[in-house]
DNA sequence: TAGCATGTCAAACATACGTTAGTTAGCCTT
DNA sequence: AAGGCTAACTAACGTATGTTTGACATGCTA
């Protein structure tokens, strides 16, 4: 089991300007035509080589798809803990959690091709892949789960719902707005404001 | 352009058996591998027969597509009428709404198969068959439209949101449900009560 | 200026795919 | 008993895919 392109010791300019350009492109093919439907042809002429060339800078194209979901899951990560961390020591669960739900907006839209492609895709790949990219996944869940347990401690998150189940239902809605939202129909505050409402407060009138 | 395989006319028993058996099978391998990634011969295998027999009963693999996007829909929106429509005339907006959160997610968590393959692909089939199912989708998302429109006119659902923003994030967010939902936790009518406070009351305590 | 690493290319390889064609075993009707 | 329909089979076809190989420019270094 050798490493077949050079090390990954030296990277000029052109190589991870090249590279850069697989990944997005990649992603963008991952996203709307599916993992197994994207040939690495497509790739290239989309990133402006031959095919072949890919292999100057990746090992397969499973390896793509790796750095593509690792991708995904960072951009929004870093986001929301970046937010979460800029608050103020005595915040509210409640305002950690809005602060959460905007970063995780914010990666999620700002990096619509890595985050929609890991989203649509992961319940589709290779066995491999998928238990390569596992943990990135369950350390994104469990950062989620202590601000939720945290919020449930201090008796702000409803008791009649469990933990988990407002997590799941929650990133899962917030992760499926990237399929839906449009950037044009109004601004992104006003957009994470009606969302931070529905989350926090549901959509009907208190009966 | 004509019909290659036997017209539609009559039906044997065993012909619509493996018909069905087919589809089946490949709801569920297209749900797991996605649509490109699922093989005409692993459709076959799964079914029990060869891959050349599949040719007796459809057309093509898209047509295969093309039924089991259609059966995804309306397994839901058959479920969604019936329960809204057998509520009393004098029925509240937000009654109405419950009634169509509990069809939608019995719909789409018994159907798990159909419903899964249709959300998780749909964003990547080829063209000609996303234009075909357009359709459907459009009607459906036509009546929940008519039902948010109602509990707005009533002042039943709050009106610092959007009711476009509303419906496209609470109908993702049931969809999402059908990837994480485990029967085994819990019953089924508990997890509707959750999901339903979820959506009209949020997660959080009234401050 | 000679030599070497870099990034890309064209061409080929083996494999796997959707689909087609021709055949056949069992069953119902006559 | 014969004929025809049904539902499956086997075998093949053409095409497209991921990947490999060896050659070729370009620019940096000695």
């Amino acid at each position: 089991m050798t490493t077949k392109t050079r090390e990954a010791s030296v990277r000029t300019e052109a190589d991870t300007a090249t590279r850069e350009r697989i990944l997005l492109e990649a992603s963008r093919l991952f996203r709307h035509h599916g993992y197994a439907a994207t040939t690495l042809r497509e790739v290239a002429d989309a990133a402006g080589i031959k095919a072949g060339s890919i292999y100057y800078h990746f090992e397969s194209k499973e390896q793509i798809l790796g750095e593509v979901l690792d991708k995904g899951i960072q951009a929004v990560a870093d986001a929301v803990r970046q937010r979460v961390e800029s608050l103020p020591k005595d915040a509210t669960a409640r305002m950690k959690v809005a602060a959460a739900i905007e970063g995780h907006l914010w990666g999620l839209l700002h990096h619509g091709d890595f985050t929609s492609a890991n989203i649509r895709i992961y319940g589709q790949i290779p066995l491999a892949a998928k238990n390569r990219h596992r943990k990135v996944r369950r350390e994104y869940a469990d950062y989620w789960d202590a601000l939720l347990d945290e919020a449930t401690r201090r008796g702000e998150l409803r008791r009649d719902i469990g933990a988990t189940v407002a997590r799941l239902f929650v990133i899962g809605a917030l992760n499926w707005t990237v399929e839906w939202y449009n950037p044009q129909k109004g601004s992104f505050d006003d957009f994470v404001k009606q969302i931070t409402t529905i989350v926090f407060d549901g959509t009907f009138v208190r009966e």
